[in-house]
DNA sequence: TCCGCTGCTGAACGCATGTTCAGTAATATA
DNA sequence: TATATTACTGAACATGCGTTCAGCAGCGGA
């Protein structure tokens, strides 16, 4: 599995191998030997580097809630006017798509870390309600969103739409034909969604501009 | 764990406790050993009813889904007006909540099953997403709400945020102080839903009633 | 009454797992 | 060059797993 010209130290390469295979069938369902093998070396390294296989589940945890956090720094950083662009409002989906290779393995790490319960998928969630909430009181502020009655549901519900096609990837491309994590995906749901929350879904009252 | 007024048939009273540990822990992090002490009966007796511990997974899948049949076709049949009011859009939620028992291990299980991919899960998203479509058709043929330039995308948008609950529901129930799938927790999440599908979230043209 | 069948158990088997450990090669330190 | 430290391995270990199997109790039909 590794490269000939490859120099990253074998401690990376584990952990990468790691978070590929966890990412693909969990992290129970991957064997320490397993891992060692995809990394080209002996099981015994694996535990010399991490201690055990739960250490090395926390070191990939670590090492991923970082790259989500270089993500998001650079999505709020240099390109902060998006988060208050309505056209952005895709903005989970649209980072991986920007900031990840296509084929990375870190976006179905975070659905893991997101539905296994544990306290990094709590923290990840904090962190994107927080986000979301912000991005809210954004709009508001500029005077492109009203908050609603319950601000809190309101934001809850736009980040919720915002995973969706991160958790049931596979599903709603199996339905629509098109995986909504590529841009073509990215592109048909956030136009529908833009339409949804500008306007709604239920019956205009006739005469209104389509 | 099996109460002494119990008449249940030991197979039955298997299926439950697997079940139940199942929807709790995951089937993979559960042991015949354990299921068998739920059950108050030796390991050997869930392999003599199910011949092995994949086909008692098998074994529960199916009854999920027919409780799961049985839930959809009551909701349907005889209250088939009720899926044509925008008022009960939250179906999903709404009709868990009526049919199940408070505590029940259905809601957690039906989310293993969307979330682990299997066949099962495969058949559950598309039974929801025909039915999600067919209810978006039957309001656009009432008259009460709008097809979209997509309508497959537009049933998937409709049917995440239904699924949304019962996917993040720790998280949301955590961001929210209050479990989504609660009487209140429904009514909160169902009213900023109905207000945005009813007229959207961007800000309204000055004059407009709130 | 005997028979056969189903429900059920305790003990055991084979296997895969995470982990340990003694030991070797390589690399840095002195 | 000598020494200490690190990177790494192959073999082994204990444990817990799903499963098998011989046999026991109870019960309805011949």
């Amino acid at each position: 599995m590794r490269s000939a010209a490859d120099d990253r130290t074998a401690r990376a390469v584990i952990r990468d191998e790691a978070l590929r295979l966890f990412a693909e069938r969990g992290p129970d369902a991957v064997t320490v030997r397993q891992i060692a093998a995809a990394a080209g070396v002996s099981p015994a390294l694996v535990v010399h580097h991490f201690g055990s296989k739960e250490g090395l589940r926390q070191a990939v945890d670590q090492h991923v809630l970082a790259l989500f956090d270089a993500m998001l720094g650079e999505l709020t950083g240099g390109r902060a006017r998006d988060l208050y662009d309505p056209a952005a409002s895709g903005s989970l989906a649209e980072a991986i798509l920007t900031y990840l290779p296509p084929g990375s393995p870190v976006p179905a790490y975070l659905r893991r870390m997101l539905l296994a319960g544990g306290g990094a998928g709590r923290e990840l969630f904090g962190r994107l309600f927080r986000l979301s909430s912000g991005m809210l009181t954004g709009l508001v502020a500029a005077g492109l969103a009203v908050p609603g009655q319950d601000p809190a549901v309101r934001a809850a519900f736009l980040l919720c739409n915002d995973l969706a096609v991160l958790l049931l990837r596979e599903h709603i491309g199996a339905a629509l034909g098109t995986d909504p994590l590529s841009g073509e995906g990215i592109a048909r749901w956030a136009r529908e969604m833009l339409v949804i929350y500008g306007s709604g879904l239920l019956a205009s009252p006739p005469g209104d501009p389509p």
